[in-house]
DNA sequence: CCGCATCCAAAATGATACTG
DNA sequence: CAGTATCATTTTGGATGCGG
């Protein structure tokens, strides 16, 4: 057996009477979403300009579209911080939370295989050397902590 | 501390140059193309009409693109079972093999957060649970088998 | 400051028919 | 069977202005 791949399909334990890639792209899958999910995530990044000027290409109409998109599934809400001038933080809710794996695997992916572009000195890294102390990774499974 | 979510950044060990998320999307983040590597990878679908057939609302002309720019990148390849009639299978590289863990994190996601779309009983299950013969999941950087 | 509305341009995708 | 060609439609980008 060993070298050979097995042409029969990889089946889950409880079968999907719809696919939960397809479900779970629905939401994740348009542009711009999963870079707004880093943002919020992983730079701290909450606020709807400073979301804007830290993706380039990222226009008003579709940062809109978007946190709609978001909120409405239940994965971001807002606090509102202050009123005149007002100032509203986009925060993860523990949905939103179950996506961090996803992003660490996007890091991890892009780490191990475009190295030359994510890393000035181009070598290929794991995301236990990026992020020893967040291993083992939770998975969409592991409810976070709010 | 217990229950304040800190305000700062989440840095990596090493600093990026370029963002790997977005890095990784550039690639995987068009619409179809992970529905397609799931069919290659988990279903064992890898003939052009049959991905057609497995993937409702994709098209020809986007297939096309799509595995195109998945050779292009290395995530496939073309394997020529036979001439006239043409049968081509696709399958993945090791690098294309790298994406499973993204995979997994989707299903795993869309299994926690829409049980009633994704199982018959409604009832949200963990990627463990559903595939135990897998976990622990590789990460990107674990190179895949040939 | 946080958005929403509008108008138009460009890009991505969809529908259908067709070829080697 | 695997992929093209052509045209229609949808989504996104860009600019600008407005209102709470």
């Amino acid at each position: 057996m060993r070298g050979r791949q097995s042409e029969l399909p990889i089946l889950p334990k409880v079968a999907f009477v719809n696919c939960p890639i397809r479900t779970s792209m629905g939401v994740l899958g348009k542009k711009w979403t999963l870079l707004i999910l880093r943002d919020i995530w992983f730079l701290k990044v909450d606020r709807f300009n400073q979301i804007l000027r830290s993706i380039p290409g990222l226009t008003p109409r579709v940062l809109t579209l978007r946190l709609k998109e978001l909120r409405h599934d239940g994965m971001i809400e807002p606090v509102v911080v202050q009123t005149s001038p007002k100032i509203v933080r986009w925060r993860l809710t523990k949905m939103g939370k179950g996506t961090v794996p996803i992003l660490m695997g996007l890091i991890s992916f892009g780490a191990t295989w475009y190295p030359s572009i994510v890393f000035e000195d181009g070598k290929p890294r794991t995301a236990e050397e990026l992020f020893p102390y967040l291993s083992g990774l939770p998975t969409a499974g592991a409810k976070a902590r709010q």
